[in-house]
DNA sequence: ATTAATTTTTAGGTTTGTCTAAAAATTTGA
DNA sequence: TCAAATTTTTAGACAAACCTAAAAATTAAT
């Protein structure tokens, strides 16, 4: 009982603090936390570093440690110079707030519009900066709720909660199992194409069938129908279940 | 046959004008096209002042000029020193690019949403900046091209041209005369929110049946079955058909 | 037709987010 | 372990879009 008080009182300051933040918190802001975000998932929770950052962004390191000062200051990440960051609570509620946006968006650009998932992150990346709290819930109810978006990256709730997704691999997977696939770990229209190509999308059912010793490349059976030949890069990028 | 050829040319060749400009048109320098396009409008195609469009992009006097001087550079707006201003062409069809977008995003806010026209506006001032044709485009077909917004006003096509919409004041209607409301001249939520505890909506007939002589306020018929008061300065910015 | 009032522009500054070049800290490796 | 290589930060500048204060142009009024 006094555990749901407590995390009562912590949501409600959450979001009082929230509301505060959002209103100064930048396009540019948003999109590094965003970037810290989801480098930080990459690295197992590990820091990020400064250089890494300037990659993504597009920016050059120098830049990269301004932005970094700054958003220390507001206390949307943990900095401590030299040493990389992490995002705070509250920097991690605002980067999940824009993944989310940005989840909603691809489904709507797939499911709504017709376009194909290879097309979508560039718009998707513009729209998750549109700043209304109804017209994310709204979105999120036309969709009906989604789970996840069209390369089966999970969508955080309203609260910034993750669907959880037990997921592996395909180079993971013993061969002989039965998979399917549920996500990709890359997202460049050219291996989202590539896919395409090979008619592998979500909920394909895939079937290892052979995994050659020299270069470590599959024949999988897809769909219970037809063999097809994947290399092992596209196997490191392929999550399945 | 020539007059088309040199019309394809023209077209052309905006396109190619076009597609270079936009790449260099800020979100900021698309406001004020957009803002004075439409203060344009409203005058009647006269010059647009410094002073106006300080009061409509919530800046300063010299914040406008500056920007003028800008956008004369760039040839999007005719501008002789405090003579005020005028879109060129090339000005325009930006300009119309937003205004497109806009309404078109309003649309699917209130059809596929469902909000309500009153909440719509500052949403659609951030989605009318989202750039990619393609997505303008499927989007203007999910929604079963239509040629007008929530509130009545003509929604441009690709190319910038606006369906022709002949329309008048109900201020301006002869009593008994019955007429359908088809747009609005004032987008306030407060005037908005007036009209739907009228029950006024676009499409609604009005039927004309007192006039007072005193403040010149209405007495109507709504839709064959209710009469419903109306003020002077609620007719003055209905508009009938 | 001048002066007064108003409008518009210019001049000089600020903030945000970027840059290059150079200095400082950390990491690597002989 | 300590010098070299790498990474990160600081210093100083710049462009965009805004500001205030003051100067210049236009419009209005006696």
């Amino acid at each position: 009982m006094s555990k749901n008080l407590i995390n009562w009182l912590e949501n409600v300051l959450l979001q009082g603090i929230i509301i505060t933040l959002k209103a100064m918190t930048s396009f540019t802001e948003e999109n590094y936390l965003k970037i810290i975000y989801m480098l930080t998932e990459l690295n197992g929770g590990n820091e990020v570093s400064t250089n890494e950052l300037a990659e993504h962004t597009q920016t050059k390191a120098a830049s990269v440690s301004d932005m970094l000062r700054k958003l220390a200051e507001k206390n949307l990440i943990n900095y401590r110079k030299y040493q990389g960051v992490t995002l705070t609570k509250e920097g991690q509620y605002i980067a999940l707030g824009v993944i989310r946006k940005h989840r909603l968006w691809e489904v709507f650009l797939v499911e709504k519009l017709g376009f194909g998932w290879d097309e979508i992150h560039d718009i998707a990346e513009q729209l998750e900066h549109i700043d209304s709290k109804e017209l994310t819930e709204k979105l999120d109810k036309f969709l009906g709720n989604p789970q996840f978006d069209p390369h089966g990256d999970p969508i955080p709730d309203a609260k910034g909660k993750m669907p959880s997704m037990t997921s592996c691999k395909l180079s993971e997977v013993p061969i002989d199992q039965t998979v399917v696939m549920v996500g990709v770990l890359v997202h460049s229209p050219a291996f989202l194409q590539h896919l395409d190509k090979n008619q592998i999308t979500l909920g394909s059912t895939i079937k290892i069938q052979e995994i050659s010793e020299f270069d470590k490349s599959y024949i999988v059976l897809l769909n219970n129908s037809q063999s097809v030949f994947i290399s092992n890069e596209v196997a490191k990028n392929l999550l399945v279940k």
